[in-house]
RNA sequence: GCCGGGUUGGCGGAACAGGCAGACGCGGCGCUCUCAAAAAGCGCUGCCCGCGAGGGCGUGUGGGUUCAAGUCCCACACCCGGCACCA
């Protein structure tokens, strides 16, 4: 029992009420408590970490986390800590309960915003960063939360970049080996395997030499390979990769982007900025490698069902066929030989008697090439009205790379594209047939080709009317197509119209047919069934100097060489200017320039890494925010932990599947809470390298998180006034019915998110002064569910204040105490 | 267009397994305390009719199942979120 607090005020309120200043004795007096006797230490099965007063760890582990948070320079805002409230009260519940609660806060401190907040105080960023996370950790430290504090950390920190780092190099030095079993729980086939088996396997010939034709026997293959040569080999199978191939690039922040950071109309999903599709040579992650196991994996989570399908979606798992068709000279070229193949991939190989065109992006290589003039028959519709296949080409191609992503969403559905000249042949019947290009297929899909179908896809069909082009019905529904059908038919129904000398599919199913048709292609060498992703790999550099450096050099061949682990790690070096260089937001024809590059003392290196003291060139590029969220659930288990990124023990005890299996049969965090705008960001790359580490044998959960709950959103009014703006919402008066003034003129009120610029901010370090922290706290899980957005009215908190001085005067006089 | 989630008083929301709809909180009205106000406490508060007793209506809309439906089934409308020319 605290003793009274001193009256502050001259009111006759009893002396023992629970007051806000009763409230915060209380609270600040228990906090230290918790903090001096470790109540909320959690034990580790071994090692250093025990539980409180030094006990050993006892009850079910039970591990639960909150999505870290990002140190931003405005500090907190009532919205923030909801997901912490819930959490905490998740865990001292389980606590309660008899279980183990490892529930732990560390800070997520590299990325954009960090550095831009930096860079217009004038700061270095690891200044205000520290500075930032100080104040978070004041303001969370007054919720009273019941976190271990000896498991907290940065993601700034050297000791947790080493890590940060030491898993780059684990997936740089791995290659995905589609054939190999996985061992134990992930069973099933294709898996990473550590660079050297690869190397070893190549050298013994029990491997043919990828991107190499020939007989690798013995190794004859690679023995015939210089050692540039080979070393070419193997980083083109790295998980970890440098390659040059069309990638975000933002002008406007200065850096590439990963797709997944990219909005549906091209803008910078930070900032909002133009992105530009550009040719530049940049790292990049093989989680292509992995999209099975991601889509297949979600079955063995709990996860909400909107979560697993955004990333079903963002990996976009198609299976279908593809299928060579020969390209024939025209002509004026040679009319007897084939020009070249032309490869598409379908999800409907059954209906390949129905194609009766060919459509290529207007980025395909096929088009580098066209036939001098119009072959016979050409229509004049199809040639866009030019002398040449050439001319006709190449001005459909500026146009369409002209065409803004948005402007291309707003066209679709509308059909351009122009004949190029090449004619194909279908397989099936040895019909010759155009091949057009046009701007609605796309070239980061499939084979960036496709047989059109008009007959089954709308698509094709629409574009087939647009250009008077043949439509063959090969899928009837049951009792045939409607007298005067129109459109495609892309349902359920039996093939017809489609059989040649050697095979017929009429009469078969969808399914069947498919299947048949697969057998017969793959059986003349022609085609072959597959399965294509949505799934791009992701793009993994950036220009930046806020992040994670690589812990990769270049050497004189100009090939990257890994650090060794005992020199991690590289640390971020002081640059005289590290605001990153940005342009023009629309100029897309800027080059990016990493910070990092302009230090040529820290650049260029003398490094002895094995054979002696040689020069090198830094890798100047740093990792996305993302890496350092990647596997920060891990570090919990033990942040001082110097021999790995964590024990395998602990790993086991904590992320394990297990008994009481809240957390799944694919084991990992048993609860993890956070907001939904991760779904296709950080969840997939957390899984990503998960799986990696899985595979290389240094965790043994199948999923970093087995139980996902999303909460919602605190939003908020604000108003403005005539003049559109914004006025400090805590001063407006008046209510829905007569109206909201400020200082006596009227003002517009709307609905969203908290934010300085909205001039609508509450402060968690408000609620503490003026009702006390657990009042806050029961007013934030008393507004209704966690997983529904709802606004914030700082006038129904007393609600929650008058609910708690209820259940204190039931036990306490308040006249008497 | 496809996928996911919703729709209950003036407002946020509750109703767990089909069993008294509207818990709890805000707001509103009345009262107590006070010279007064604030704070706090007590009572009332879904809508309509009625002085009242009381009556009627009521969970987006229309149907259905059931002794009984906010809850189950069918159809529709609207709102929010995600994806979208992905072959």
């Amino acid at each position: 029992m605290p003793d009274a607090p001193e009256r502050t005020t001259s009111t006759d309120e009893p002396r023992f009420r629970y007051t806000p200043a009763l409230a915060q004795q209380i609270e600040l007096r228990w906090q230290d408590l918790w903090e001096e006797r470790g109540t909320f230490h959690a034990a580790n099965p071994q090692g250093r970490l025990t539980g409180p007063g030094g006990s050993p760890a006892q009850g079910d582990p039970y591990f639960i986390m909150d999505m870290f948070p990002y140190p931003s320079g405005a500090g907190l805002h009532v919205g923030h800590p909801l997901g912490y409230i819930a959490t905490d009260v998740t865990g001292r519940f389980r606590r309660m309960c008899g279980d183990n609660v490892l529930h732990a806060l560390g800070y997520d401190a590299f990325g954009l915003p960090a550095e831009q907040y930096a860079v217009q105080t004038g700061q270095h960023p690891r200044v205000t960063t520290e500075a930032n996370i100080l104040n978070m950790r004041r303001q969370l430290r007054r919720l009273g939360l019941g976190h271990d504090p000896r498991r907290t950390f940065a993601t700034i920190d050297p000791e947790y970049v080493r890590w940060t780092q030491w898993i780059f190099l684990q997936i740089f030095d791995s290659w995905y080996d589609a054939d190999a079993e996985r061992p134990g729980p992930a069973a099933g086939k294709g898996r990473a395997r550590p660079i050297a088996e690869l190397r070893e396997e190549l050298a013994a010939g029990t491997r043919p030499v990828p991107g190499h034709d020939g007989d690798n026997t013995g190794g004859a293959v690679w023995a015939g390979l210089s050692e540039l040569e080979r070393r070419d080999v193997i980083d083109g199978q790295r998980l970890a990769y440098v390659d040059s191939s069309p990638v975000n690039w933002c002008p406007g922040l200065g850096t590439v982007l990963a797709n997944e950071e990219v909005t549906a109309d091209g803008r910078s999903e930070r900032g909002n900025f133009p992105v530009f599709q550009r040719n530049l040579r940049q790292w990049k992650m093989r989680i292509t490698a992995y999209a099975d196991r991601l889509a297949d994996d979600l079955d063995l989570i709990d996860w909400p069902d909107k979560v697993k399908s955004m990333q079903r979606n963002w990996i976009g798992r198609s299976v279908g066929a593809n299928v060579r068709f020969d390209v024939v000279g025209t002509a004026d070229q040679d009319p007897a030989g084939a020009a070249g193949t032309l490869e598409v991939f379908t999800t409907r190989p059954d209906t390949l008697f129905g194609a009766t065109f060919m459509v290529v992006a207007p980025e395909h290589p096929l088009l580098d090439e066209v036939p001098a003039a119009w072959p016979d028959g050409t229509r004049s519709a199809w040639t866009g009205g030019y002398e040449t296949p050439a001319e006709a080409v190449a001005a459909y191609r500026r146009e369409a790379s002209a065409k803004t992503a948005v402007e291309r969403q707003a066209d679709a559905g509308k059909k351009t594209g122009v004949f190029t000249g090449h004619l194909a042949v279908n397989p099936v019947n040895g019909e010759q047939i155009p091949v057009f290009t046009a701007d609605y297929v796309l070239m980061g899909y499939g084979t960036g080709a496709i047989m059109a179908v008009p007959g089954g896809d709308e698509r094709d069909h629409a574009f087939a009317e647009a250009y008077d082009l043949p439509v063959v019905y090969t899928v009837e529904p049951e009792g045939g197509l409607p007298e005067g059908h129109t459109g495609a038919y892309a349902g359920e129904g039996v093939a017809v119209r489609s059989a040649n000398d050697e095979i017929s599919l009429n009469g078969l199913g969808v399914a069947e047919a498919k299947a048949a048709i697969i057998g017969w292609l793959e059986s003349k060498n022609i085609g072959e069934g597959t399965t294509t992703y949505r799934l791009n790999d992701w793009l993994f550099s950036r220009q930046r100097y806020w992040g994670e450096p690589f812990p990769v050099v270049w050497d004189e061949d100009d090939r990257p060489v890994a650090i060794p682990d005992a020199m991690l790690p590289v640390d971020l070096p002081d640059v005289p200017d590290y605001a990153p260089r940005t342009f023009d937001p629309d100029d897309a024809t800027s080059e990016p320039e990493a910070p990092l590059g302009r230090n040529d003392e820290w650049v260029n290196v003398t490094l002895d890494l094995g054979d002696g003291p040689r020069t090198y060139r830094r890798d100047t590029n740093t990792m996305p925010n993302w890496a350092g969220s990647c596997w920060y659930y891990l570090r919990y288990l033990d942040p001082a932990e110097t021999t790995a990124p964590a024990l395998a023990g602990l790993e086991q005890y904590w992320l394990g599947p297990r008994h009481n299996a809240t957390s799944g049969p694919a084991g990992g965090v048993d609860l993890y809470v956070g907001g939904v705008e991760h779904a296709v960001l950080h969840l997939l790359y957390a899984r990503f390298w998960h799986k990696v580490l899985l595979d290389l044998g240094h965790v043994t959960s199948l999923e970093p998180f087995g139980k996902l709950f999303n909460q919602g959103y605190i939003q908020a009014y604000a108003y403005t006034d005539s003049r559109g703006q914004y006025v400090p919402a805590a001063e407006v008066e008046g209510d829905e019915q007569s109206g909201y003034t400020w200082q006596g003129q009227p003002v517009n009120r709307e609905y969203g998110k908290m934010g300085k610029s909205l001039k609508n901010v509450v402060t968690p370090d408000e609620m503490y002064e003026q009702y006390g922290a657990d009042t806050f706290r029961v007013y934030e899980m008393s507004m209704g569910p966690l997983d529904l957005s709802r606004p914030w009215n700082t006038r129904d908190v007393v609600g929650s204040q008058r609910f708690l001085q209820r259940l204190w005067r039931n036990v306490v006089d308040e006249e008497t105490g």
